[in-house]
DNA sequence: CAATCATATTCCCATATGGGCATATGTCAA
DNA sequence: TTGACATATGCCCATATGGGAATATGATTG
């Protein structure tokens, strides 16, 4: 039997992947370039087990790949996975336009009053 | 003294608000129309005191409303809070069509190879 | 006010999480 | 092989989470 999960586990979803902020911050430095693990670990101000720990997380949902380097193992993006993200949250863009244009047109209905 | 909290509260953060699945479905259902936490709950196989926390949730990032109505409370969509996250995702945009296109020159190279 | 319908909240549980720390594992050089 | 550096893991803790069940709070109607 399998327990009920309290939640969808983060190594398998990569929204809930990216719901940590350390973890976003993580993608973002790699945008520039790969990097070793003590380097993330040191821009983004993390002991390095830290570190490790978060990019095995972005590892596993495919968020970013690894290859060994001498002793180091250099971190890259792979934005791949974000894809998804983009495409759902786009799903609501004109939705969000509606809701803006509301706003706007009650300003401009505000102003219109308020001028008379 | 505050407690390290082990990780960001999901009231106040959208995209973990997000990173649970029921919360994303209930969002693409509130697209539809408003609706009360009973139809919520009903669309979506769940209990009510379910639909009300998930949809606690969701309120408390903003990405919902609610009014009253009668004895029901209508929740609708409020999709502006969601734009962040495509503008985050989005900020990653030319990385996955890089992979992409990387993907595609390696494929175009396997089937010229094979040809050969 | 009482009864009823709709929703929110509370308490409890099992599990997942992030972090620290110590330590294992891995990689290379001498 | 040994030593050093680099990274990964394991263990432990405090906290957050989702879910269930029971119950409190709200709103409406009679």
């Amino acid at each position: 039997m399998i327990g009920e999960m309290a939640r969808a586990a983060t190594t398998s979803d990569v929204f809930n992947a990216i719901a940590e902020p350390q973890r976003r911050a993580i993608l973002a430095l790699l945008r520039g370039a790969e990097r070793p693990v003590s380097d993330v670990a040191r821009q983004m101000g993390m002991t390095q087990p830290r570190a490790s720990k978060h990019l095995r997380v972005l590892r596993e949902v495919g968020l970013v790949t690894d290859r060994q380097a001498g002793k180091q193992r250099l971190y890259s993006l792979d934005a791949r996975g974000l894809r998804p993200v983009h495409e759902w949250t786009g799903g609501f863009e004109r939705f969000w336009n509606d809701s803006f244009d509301r706003l706007e047109a009650y300003a401009r209905d505000l102003a219109r009053k308020r001028s008379q």
